[in-house]
DNA sequence: TCCAGTAGTTCGTAACTTATGAACTATGGA
DNA sequence: TCCATAGTTCATAAGTTACGAACTACTGGA
């Protein structure tokens, strides 16, 4: 039988950089995590389409534990669904700066795409991870 | 016979968010970055011990590959060594801030580490990756 | 209390990445 | 030409990630 283990919120000291880098490397991620900086308490399935691929549930579930492993969401049980929001303010006081730039970075660059994809019909979708 | 290819520098508008993350993600990636920082021109073998631990020559070998791949260095060859120099001009002015906040933060994380080493006497070495 | 529905998690495994030793290339000097 | 030095490539073992199937957990009826 399956047992179904207590989420992991690490302690603010246990963050680390090498994780909230590495957790926000992955664009499907990123998107989450921008997300849930906007709209606060958003549950996994409002994310079961993201940028114009569908995600299998199995693998956002994955994506959601490693933003929460990683320290950068708080994920809380609402009845039937996980409602998450960032941690950002203690991500923030810790390192200051880190997640805004990073994120800033992100949006920086989907803009650029979202123009080139307007200018030009079809151009060779970019490439994930 | 083994061929050795050209080295690929991406062209700064190729540079991506995810890839600078996912290779400053790596502390030994990050710990070369930040001296590559300071000591300009600095080649592979004066990495070949980095924060405490031997590394593998095969292995620097990729560490300095990811990070050139991803944009972040620029390696040319003079006579039998590699030198290497950051391209954080560039990179900075395509994603402002990201690395010197990325590189801050990694600063603070290993002056905690170091604080925390001096007061204990072994303390578990953190784990990596 | 049982059943069905919804939300999300876990497991197994296939696909991908990364680390590393051994063997190589490339360059410069004797 | 031969040797030494610096770094790269290859093969492969070890580790990580993605995802379908089967599960848990909870809610609201009947």
């Amino acid at each position: 039988m399956l047992r179904m283990r207590p989420l992991i919120h690490p302690s603010i000291e246990d963050v680390t950089v090498e994780g909230i880098l590495h957790a926000l490397s992955d664009p499907v991620r990123a998107a989450i995590y921008a997300e849930l900086a906007v709209s606060s308490g958003a549950t996994c399935s409002n994310f079961l389409k993201i940028s114009d691929r569908e995600i299998p549930k199995s693998t956002l579930s994955q994506h959601f534990r490693a933003l929460r492993e990683a320290g950068l969401i708080r994920s809380e049980r609402h009845g039937v669904e996980m409602r998450n929001t960032t941690r950002c303010e203690e991500v923030n006081q810790r390192f200051p700066g880190l997640v805004v730039t990073i994120m800033q970075a992100h949006q920086t660059q989907a803009a650029e795409r979202l123009q080139a994809n307007t200018r030009k019909p079809s151009p060779r979708k970019t490439k994930a991870r």
